[in-house]
DNA sequence: CGTATTCGTCAAAATATTTTACCAATGAGT
DNA sequence: ACTCATTGGTAAAATATTTTGACGAATACG
């Protein structure tokens, strides 16, 4: 690493930038402006650099100020200093903007709906590179791997750890094949669904209880359950017909529009908590993931 | 004057002096023992930069930290930065070094006290120019056309506005030369120097009443005085025999050590105040003020 | 396996910065 | 010559920021 440098020396930083307004505007109050701050501000500051530096760099001319000799030599030196700092925030960012921005979900989320909009999304910022991990079994928000979930959480997650964008809502509703339905019979009751071999979901079985206990019927399968580990095929077993899934977000909308799949039933149950967007709280300003979660929330407010 | 700058995107750049020197030691521990806090504030002043940049610079790494490919981008551009600004202030030194020191003081203190040691003094620093006005009637020190004075002064001058360093006292005691001195005999009573011609500086008339009230008479003069408008005109009559002077100071150390010049009485009054050198006290870290300022006084604590 | 070291967090204290309210000086416009 | 709006400067108060002190968790070292 480099050597050490005498930090000690270094006249206070943060009155510098009332040092550089004032020498570009040759006037405190332009400087204040400038700064959104107020005239004895910058007069403070720049009395403190003099101090510090044990020289005189605006001499009172009239009512206006006048850089000194003194003054005249420091600007540059200031000047380039700030726009070397400048460049170097811009490196930063693009080199942040290099590493892929790792994006976390479920498998379904990430079948049924993120690969809709990613392509559109890279489209629309082809600078960002992204990478889509999906975890079947993980619930959790990794923030080791990932910078940023679209992940159900049934409460707001800690606000002091994360920054949480809610999407769009956990609802219950059932999905079949036309096929299956017309088998079954238009509009079928609780009861004649509950005969249908319903496709459940290892981690969620409970949610076929919660679905039917909210429609008014206290649910007692007759024929065992289709047991499978994601949603997604879940949903793959009704498109051929085989049983009635249980969907828990906006995951057939396409398949629905298109009559590939049909809702035996009207009720939704909405539960608590929300599908959203998740990341660390200290990376929200990330210009990766801001922009992802930006776009994203925009894209499901204004659907096109 | 050059173009404007967007200050507003710069992160904080007190922070910056953590970052510099926790990226340098790898170590937050020794980036705060370096900068003389604890760490806890350069974790938090790194923290700063992180939110700012929205890019993470540290990554912990077993109990250390080690820096992110984003705080090896940013680090280079921070170190020069802070290298440019060092090079700026070293800039306005040397330019301040440059410009010629204006010394002030009145005549007599040049004549016959300056005008000694100033030639040591820029023998020791020959890098510093130097300019010496005599004012005789002016008493203030004047911080518009000097930038130290070696003044007399009676009580300490405000130090909210000057800078002051005392270096001897104002003292007063009368001198003749050995002939004169002769001439009215060893020893001479207090009334007889009374009968002498009494040399005054017309700005310091009463320096006479007050020597003679201090040594334990009523001063009640016999001849007139020989008035002259400085104490270097004095002390020439005096050594030309002509008259008794009276010094303030010491400045006629060197004739009385060489015997051009005796005391015809012992007594010495010691005034309020005294001898020292003043400046402004926005001006007193200024370079050349400084050394100028401590070698004199050191000088004077330490004759060679 | 204890121990010492590292870093992180958080509330409180200490310090810096900024504002508010005022003043004096200047120069432009009567 | 006389407002009067404008410019900076100053000092005290208000506000932000920085720093500390006192913890806790994790990790390497012996």
């Amino acid at each position: 690493m480099s050597n050490k440098i005498e930090l000690r020396r270094l006249p206070p930083l943060k009155a510098l930038k009332g040092f550089e307004a004032a020498t570009r505007h040759q006037s405190i109050r332009d400087a204040a402006a400038e700064l959104c701050l107020t005239h004895p501000a910058i007069s403070h500051q720049v009395q403190l650099i003099e101090e510090a530096l044990g020289v005189a760099l605006f001499a009172q001319e009239g009512r206006h100020i006048v850089s000194t000799e003194e003054g005249r030599v420091l600007y540059p030196y200031v000047r380039s200093a700030f726009e070397l700092l400048l460049e170097g925030v811009e490196a930063v960012h693009r080199h942040a903007l290099d590493k892929p921005l790792r994006v976390q979900t479920y498998v379904t989320a990430s079948i049924r709906w993120l690969a809709k909009r990613v392509p559109q999304f890279l489209h629309a910022h082809p600078k960002i590179k992204l990478t889509l991990s999906t975890c079947a079994v993980e619930w959790e928000f990794d923030d080791v791997h990932a910078d940023v979930g679209l992940v159900y959480c049934g409460t707001t997650p800690d606000p002091a750890k994360f920054h949480w964008v809610p999407l769009f809502e956990y609802t219950l509703f059932p999905v079949c094949s036309p096929e299956f339905m017309a088998r079954i019979g238009p509009k079928p009751s609780l009861a004649a669904l509950m005969e249908q071999p319903l496709v459940a979901i290892y981690t969620e079985v409970q949610n076929w209880d919660s679905w039917f206990t909210s429609a008014g019927t206290s649910f007692e399968p007759k024929v065992p359950y289709l047991m499978v580990d994601t949603l997604a095929v879940a949903l793959e077993m009704a498109l051929n017909g085989e049983g009635v899934a249980l969907v828990n977000g906006p995951f057939v909308d396409q398949d629905l529009a298109a009559g590939r799949l049909v809702k035996p039933s009207g009720h939704v149950e909405v539960c608590p908590g929300s599908w959203g967007l998740i990341c660390r709280k200290d990376m929200k300003e990330n210009l990766r993931i801001r922009t992802f979660m930006d776009w994203m929330a925009d894209h499901v407010a204004n659907p096109d």
